[in-house]
DNA sequence: TTGTACGCGTTATCAT
DNA sequence: ATGATAACGCGTACAA
């Protein structure tokens, strides 16, 4: 039994006798042998290995987006190599240069807004990249599965002055991602749409230098809007801190909601049933995300040769409207699952 | 500038002229070369990987204990292969084969409660295995990061009773994980403590068969525990799902919380300081344990040879007093932000 | 100071 | 049907 044999059997590469197959699989039961993955990628040149790569992990759409896309590849067979960079470019470069440098076959990524120069290696290898939630301003050239945050902040907002709010405020973060450019888009063309007044008092963009948790930051941006000589009929808030933030700061005004103003976040988290009242939300789509952002890096990746064109999809958010927006009928009867 | 040379230059192995140092980074530079790390780990027979593996990353802990532990091993060079088994032992046992034989030089596993044979693997090679939050029943011989379940839950339950509970009733899963245990261990610990009955009808360890959600164990459980002859006049709920799903049955029954029924949770999430009331609850130092884990296994890792004892360290969870639970002063001058 | 050549554990191409 | 043997891309001992 020689060392083809021994390769031909584990991988059944090519015929084996039933005697030297018995005696090679003894061999490894007794021996307890396992084959260099190591070895076999640089045999082969080719890894089932995948690199995920985040801003961050801790905000509350990661978790269900590193589920997902690493479930489609555990089905089908590929490793994944994790890394978080923190927001900090520097981290995010050298991440990708070591991903690149471990021979993954593709790599999934959440851009973290600014350039991603490291990107390159990928491309002029002809490894593909799927970028996920949202693409970068630069670099183009990648597919991308991005969520729907124009149409899904547009839906809110006109859910909000159908409600009858006059002044609706949005609450944003600065960034320098594609996603928040989007959704004060959606902001402004459902305002445009209903005609109304794009009052600039009311869009209240966190200023970089103040610093402070997005909690803190809804939170004080209420109680200025809610200080103003007109203050607004109707909220925004484009993320679930700062909408909770903001529901803080309005109980303590001894504001209603949503008689004097209606609430709307983003992101249907767990617990956003169980604030008082239960929130409604522009509900991202993350698992398809993940899911759909998986299955077309190893489409890419197995489809290898054909040089398809980017393509750029988008998953739809789902609006959820709960009693913090609905000012027509009670606030008992409401769904309490939504899926 | 042969082979040696330019691997000399690259690693600094050992002296090169200036002028042949600056040959190579100019060919290095032109060409965009780039080490294979493949082939390097194949060479020098090791690897600065290392497996992270958990029964599932959908859980308020995972997101934390990923990052503290990814931090710092990125910080020491190393790569993560991330997995989550989702609770399957078939899966858990392949993700274990499959880092293994990538050859991580360590592996980091939240272990998922049953058997977990392929660790053997890893002590046969003589692999550093670090455990986190609990450890396994059967095999032992691996270091383990504990979090303090017995005394975080009897100090939770002993608060109870000085606050005047007299019959604590506990929610609880069903798991076969220590930690479970440790926890209903440190709920009985606080009774006998206190003198007084350990009744079973207080004790709802949900079974296998009730399928459903926490929240709805939770919830159902604390309607049943209402219906009793006496009911409880305290709730102790074992992680925080099945906290708010009894919140919410204490307050459809009209229960007062914490006047009729103290309430105390687990887990310090995010949101349980904006639910209503405030939720008291055992505040496990997820990060902290993630990042000694990982400190542990580098340390593991760099001292190779030395063949130190495994050792056990526990992290104590933090107790964290808030409206649910407090019935000695007012309901809104209360900490806002506990670390 | 620098180049040659062998080995790491596989796969794959030849022969046999 | 199976056994040598050359890659794969690197580190490194040894020679020059």
């Amino acid at each position: 039994m020689s060392i083809a044999t021994v390769s031909a059997v584990i991988n059944q590469t090519r015929f084996v006798s039933a005697d030297a197959k018995r005696r090679v699989e003894d061999a490894i039961a007794s021996t307890g042998y396992r084959p260099n993955r190591l070895a076999q990628s640089l045999s082969t040149r080719t890894t089932k290995t995948v690199g995920i790569l985040m801003p961050t992990i801790l905000s509350p759409v990661s978790p269900a987006l590193l589920k997902s896309a690493t479930d489609v590849l555990r089905a089908h067979g590929y490793s994944v190599l994790f890394a978080n960079s923190e927001m900090r470019s520097t981290w995010e470069t050298e991440a990708t240069e070591l991903m690149f440098d471990s021979q993954v076959a593709g790599l999934l990524v959440v851009p973290a807004g600014g350039e991603s120069p490291a990107l390159e290696l990928f491309r002029k290898a002809g490894k593909p990249v799927v970028l996920m939630l949202h693409g970068l301003k630069t670099a183009h050239g990648h597919d991308v599965i991005r969520s729907g945050n124009f149409k899904g902040s547009m839906d809110a907002v006109t859910h909000l002055i159908d409600q009858g709010c006059r002044r609706v405020a949005v609450l944003a973060l600065p960034s320098d991602t594609e996603s928040e450019e989007e959704r004060l888009a959606g902001y402004r063309a459902a305002i445009g749409a209903a005609g109304l007044d794009l009052d600039p008092d009311l869009v209240r963009v966190g200023e970089p230098s103040e610093s402070g948790t997005s909690e803190e930051h809804g939170y004080e941006q209420t109680r200025r809007l809610m200080a103003l000589p007109t203050p607004p009929d109707g909220i925004f808030a484009m993320n679930q801190y700062m909408a909770i933030g903001s529901l803080t700061a309005l109980k303590e005004l001894g504001v209603r909601v949503p008689d004097d103003v209606a609430l709307v976040g983003y992101d249907d988290l767990i617990w956003t049933r169980h604030l008082e009242p239960p929130l409604s939300v522009v509900s991202q789509q993350i698992e398809a995300i993940g899911r759909i952002a998986a299955t077309h890096l190893i489409h890419r990746l197995t489809h290898d040769g054909e040089p398809e064109p980017t393509e750029s999809i988008t998953v739809d958010a789902q609006f959820v409207i709960r009693a913090s927006s609905d000012r027509k009928t009670t606030t008992t009867t409401r769904e309490r699952n939504p899926t």
